[in-house]
DNA sequence: AATGAATGAGGCTTCATTCAT
DNA sequence: AATGAATGAAGCCTCATTCAT
């Protein structure tokens, strides 16, 4: 049993709790002051509104998943293996902290009030972080191919096989070692040169 | 007879164009019957509930995807341009009915009752397809590999993009047409032999 | 025992009555429900909102003073004497009806949607009306005065004594009687030159 | 000592802000509180409740307004430029201290707890100040007439023309000046004999 | 085939106020 | 002298749904 200093902390854990197990439609103040057991007055004694307590979980979600990123690039010198750390990380982050992971990456963009703009730079750093490795991996043998570009296709796998992976969408034939196992190394061939289309 | 099925697909119309207009959650009974100019009671002379109404809309958009991927099939007679075809057609059916695409795979799940198991069925028929295709346009050389794990892969490629790309996550650098172009090719060399991870 | 043939009149009638009795800022939707003896939700069925509700009786109100101004007019030939009766009858609608008089003259306006300016032409006619028969009674004598400032100065006469009359802030040893008439009275005085001001 | 009064006088401060700023009905405790800077309950130290602050501020704006109308008094000898000075000190006193004015004339007395009866008796002190001096100006020539009722009279056109006022309810068309003047001639205009009704 | 009337639950939020410290 | 935490009531409003016609 963790012990609650605050509300405040409940209250947050409580809203993950209804963001990954119902979805963002279902959280209301309400709802979560059910589950916490206190009014939902009382919420507010602590977030400003609806949209300040979801900007709070994005919050930390930005800075776990940031965190979880910088340790891939202490712990491996060699930029190859700094990308396959990052990709396997990603996943492994998307799986094991699905309501981060939704509120950061699919929550509905026009629901709720923008997330403030200088919050925002801190999340563009983690794909910009993915750019980087990837093109320092790959070397000056495709100078001529962006990696930006790049950067976005990994991003686009990685993405993909989480949201299907959270979404339950994945063929339960496919356990979950060989699902991140295969996607990383979709995401290693993409260091390699590819082949353009004609 | 043709005036039932007129009111019935105006509501259906109508739903659609709130879906991509407001999201989801914004679409009530209320609204589609004011879209529609009916009474909130006369849309459940066609459909039994909400849910029902936005399942008789995945059914649409399942048939829909479904009959352009033949096309693809149909069209092409070498299984590595059919492939291709494929890809391409997946990205511009999530990119030109993201009303479709959203409340076929974005759909949280637990947002509404699930959708019959019977329906799902013809759903698979999709990914199934990709698995088949790709298989054979692979050739046997790699028959160890899994084709189900493989088209997962593709899967997950392709519906991240069009996920990131219609949340508007895309970076505005990058063209629509590059970014198509680009995760094609990145699907088309998962034709190849997938480096195996050590 | 009055007979309602429907929930609308009702609800615009405790509404009335909740605003005479308890004030502007104490109508709400549950109150007037609980008085009626139906849900909050059912007066939107005849209301789009609470705005809409008020701006109702704002309506009414401004027809029926209306009504009263013009039976004035048709009531007497001469204008001295139409004068002197729209005086007394604007007091006596306003003591009559303070239900109305107060949304039409005393709601803050800052309070509320704005009334829509169209409706509103209407409620500029009375003040007109006061300013014509104001000037036609004084004949020609006193061009060089200005009627609307004039007109101006009797409203303010008869809107002071209402609105200190409905607060009950006039002193109790005064009967309405003598107050209407002395009212009256100053009102008609300044149908007389007035003595400019030095 | 210095800093309890300190306090208080900065929370009537913005109590009086928010009332002129936003309406009485926007005035809350913890509005106030923001912008004095303290908490709510701190408020509470020093007025019981919601009810007694707004009694503290007409208490406030009841002797303002009897010194202002005792400065009257003061500063002329004759009886009739008494009277004038009143009745243009009091819709400057109204111009210039709305906060005050709609609190204390405005109301509506079934807003808030009735205003304690001893405190009531000050106020009628303006009143009678008025009947008085608009008696002694007269002079001796209309015995017959009730000073009551014609201070009654004065103090209706004067609070009709403030309310219209601060509504802005009077014709753009119409200055403030020639407003005022304009006033307070009819106002000295009952100083004269008033043509009793037929 | 469709409506009109109505509901009960729930949405977010603000209020004045209290109590323990 | 002041705060921090919390509440219960109430504010406006929208929802999916039902029932009688």
């Amino acid at each position: 049993m963790a012990k609650y200093n605050n509300l405040r902390e409940q209250i947050l854990e409580q809203t993950r709790h209804l963001l990954v197990e119902n979805g963002y439609s279902h959280v209301s103040m309400r709802k979560v002051a059910n589950l916490v057991g206190c009014t939902p007055t009382a919420i507010y004694l602590y977030f400003e509104n609806k949209d300040a307590l979801i900007h709070a979980l994005i919050e930390e979600g930005m800075d776990s998943l940031h965190q979880k990123i910088e340790e891939c690039l202490a712990s491996e010198s060699d930029s190859a293996a700094q990308f396959k750390l990052m990709c396997s990380s990603f996943l492994e982050y998307g799986f094991t902290n699905p309501e981060y992971y939704v509120i950061m990456f699919q929550l509905p963009t026009d629901e709720m009030a923008p997330f403030p703009a200088e919050k925002y730079r801190r999340a563009r750093r983690n794909l910009q972080q993915f750019a980087d490795v990837l093109h320092k991996a790959r070397g000056e043998q495709q100078p001529l191919l962006d990696p930006l570009v790049d950067a976005t296709m990994v991003w686009s796998l990685l993405h993909g096989a989480t949201s299907l992976y959270l979404a339950q969408r994945i063929d339960t034939r496919i356990s979950r070692d060989v699902f991140v196992t295969r996607t990383v190394d979709c995401a290693m061939s993409m260091l390699n040169p590819i082949q353009q289309s004609s």
